[in-house]
RNA sequence: GGUCCCAUCGUCUAAUGGUUAGGACACCACCCUUUCACGGUGGUAAUAUGGGUUCGAAUCCCGUUGGGAUCACCA
């Protein structure tokens, strides 16, 4: 049978990262097997209804490569996709669920029923409902009396069922509660939703966060009354923003987008969540997603929760960064440029010398933020003991290099780089002594992306010679 | 509170009864070097805890502790 997976998020806000964690493993598992990726979206509640919420689900999953089989935009032999479009499908099976004795129509109000779970010992509820004769409460139901579908639990004992993350997973039905399935608006909850869709849209795996491992025996007893098969299970731990909280948007941690919009690149992202609960087994660490098609495997999922580390993300970005061909880099870095920079100057070659130092996309104006104009400094950035340089020191050097720069022919790297060696060496100084010196007057910072000549390359010889008049003028 | 789940360096993880407990990030040192970064070499650092089982336990079993989840007309 071919393998079908579905990512079903419901429409209330950004992509966060575990929900984009759950979607990537759902659609490994489903092309590493050959098989279906779908994109359903859970809008059954009106109030948590957010607009434009589905064009980031669109974008961000366009955006990463992963793309879907079927689903509300494309369409499919299943649909339609969007819950909302369900409605009389939930209706006609939840009534069928009824006369099949899995189900009770309930006439308690929300508050009769949330008023018998103060009880803290027994936080079940148990409806008095569930003892109408099925006659009696379609008598009611067919009157208007407004109510609510609830699951009806007989069986007693043990469930059981098997997870591929967690094993064999066993709860008593006592623990299970009949909750509602089909709620007053006619719309399905979660509850009933998922098992219906899933089993119309022949999910074959249904992957999710571990906190319904819990309520899964419920969903089994549904599928065993209406005689289907259950889905294989795949219950994934979360991600967490600590030891203690999980990460989540309201807390506002970083969404998809928010990394996107701090320099990070997708398919750095992509890699880095996919190893937060997932391994290879092998000392591998970066895969594209067509890697991650070819290795993944549910046996290697981890059990425990993963702390979301945004150093890790960050040196895995700067590999990603450092691998780009230096076209392609510069095109990422050129809005970055366009943001800061008014001043003219060697952009491609900046580039060249930026790629190797930033990590982050974000990174970039802080590099370059000495490029518009000289840092404000004192004379004592001139003090530098492993280069032996002072003010003093600079006066001399920077006087000798302005007069071999005012000469040099082809203005890059390696010529003005070879001008100074040569002028160290007739001067009788170390190279630093002439290089350190430069850097300051150039850049105003004794740290900068590139030696001295390669800043001189980027800002070019009359700006060069320009800093170094004010720098003379200032010593 | 009941029930379920989880537990290896600070972090992500490997080791499915026999390893000096391995790798990666971060951190530190050294090398390279016109600073920084890149790159290279090396280092610090972990089996939560107490009992079993076994010739032998990170690994299997039980307890303890710690953490998480769940008990909505939310998903």
């Amino acid at each position: 049978m071919k393998v079908r997976t579905r990512f079903a998020p419901s429409p209330t806000g950004y992509m966060h990262i575990g929900n984009l964690r759950t979607a990537l493993y759902e659609y490994l598992i489903a092309k590493s097997a050959g098989g279906d990726f779908l994109l359903r979206i859970e809008d059954t509640d009106q109030k948590r209804y957010v607009e434009g919420a589905t064009d980031i689900i669109y974008a961000t999953l366009k955006r990463v490569g992963m793309d879907w089989d079927e689903g509300p935009d494309i369409g499919g032999n299943y649909g339609p996709y969007i819950q909302s479009e369900r409605k009389s499908i939930y209706g006609e099976y939840a009534h069928k669920l009824v006369e099949l004795g899995g189900a009770h129509y309930c006439f308690c109000s929300k508050e009769e029923a949330d008023g018998q779970k103060d009880d803290v010992q027994n936080m079940k509820f148990n409806d008095p409902c569930k003892h109408i004769p099925l006659e009696e409460a379609k008598k009611r139901v067919a009157a208007g009396e407004p109510y609510v579908i609830r699951q009806t639990i007989y069986k007693t004992g043990k469930s059981k069922y098997h997870d591929e993350v967690y094993g064999d997973i066993e709860i008593d039905y006592d623990e299970l509660d009949e909750g509602v399935l089909l709620k007053s608006d006619g719309l399905p909850t979660y509850n009933f939703a998922n098992v219906v869709d899933d089993h119309l849209m022949q999910i074959t795996h249904v992957v999710r966060g571990n906190e319904y491992i819990s309520s899964t025996p419920k969903y089994n007893l549904i599928y065993e009354d209406f005689g289907w098969e259950h889905p294989h299970y795949v219950h994934v731990p979360p991600v967490m923003k600590d030891a203690q909280h999980k990460l989540s948007k309201r807390n506002g941690d970083a969404s998809f987008q928010d990394l996107v919009a701090k320099g990070y690149l997708p398919e750095a992202v992509i890699n880095y969540i996919a190893l937060l609960g997932w391994n290879p087994g092998t000392d591998q660490e970066i895969f594209s997603l067509d890697d991650l098609k070819k290795c993944f495997s549910v046996e290697r999922l981890n059990k425990s929760p993963a702390i979301f580390d945004i150093t890790k993300l960050t040196w895995m970005n700067g590999c990603y960064i450092r691998a780009l061909p230096a076209a392609g880099f510069h095109k990422l870095a050129l809005p970055y440029y366009e943001k800061t920079l008014t001043r003219k100057v060697n952009l491609e070659y900046l580039s060249q010398v930026l790629q190797p130092r930033v990590e982050t996309l974000g990174d970039i104006p802080g590099q370059i933020d000495f490029i518009e104009n000289v840092l404000d400094y004192t004379p004592e950035l001139y003090n530098n003991k492993k280069m032996k340089t002072d003010a003093a020191v600079a006066g001399n050097t920077l006087a000798e290099a302005r007069k071999v720069l005012e000469n040099v022919s082809d203005w890059d790297n390696d010529s003005l780089f070879a001008a100074l060696k040569n002028a160290a060496e007739q001067l009788g100084v170390k190279n630093g002594q002439i290089l350190y010196p430069l850097r300051i007057a150039l850049s105003g910072k004794e740290t900068t992306p590139g030696g001295a000549t390669e800043i001189a390359s980027v800002l070019g010889r009359e700006e060069t010679l320009r800093r170094i008049d004010d720098a003379l003028a200032k010593l």
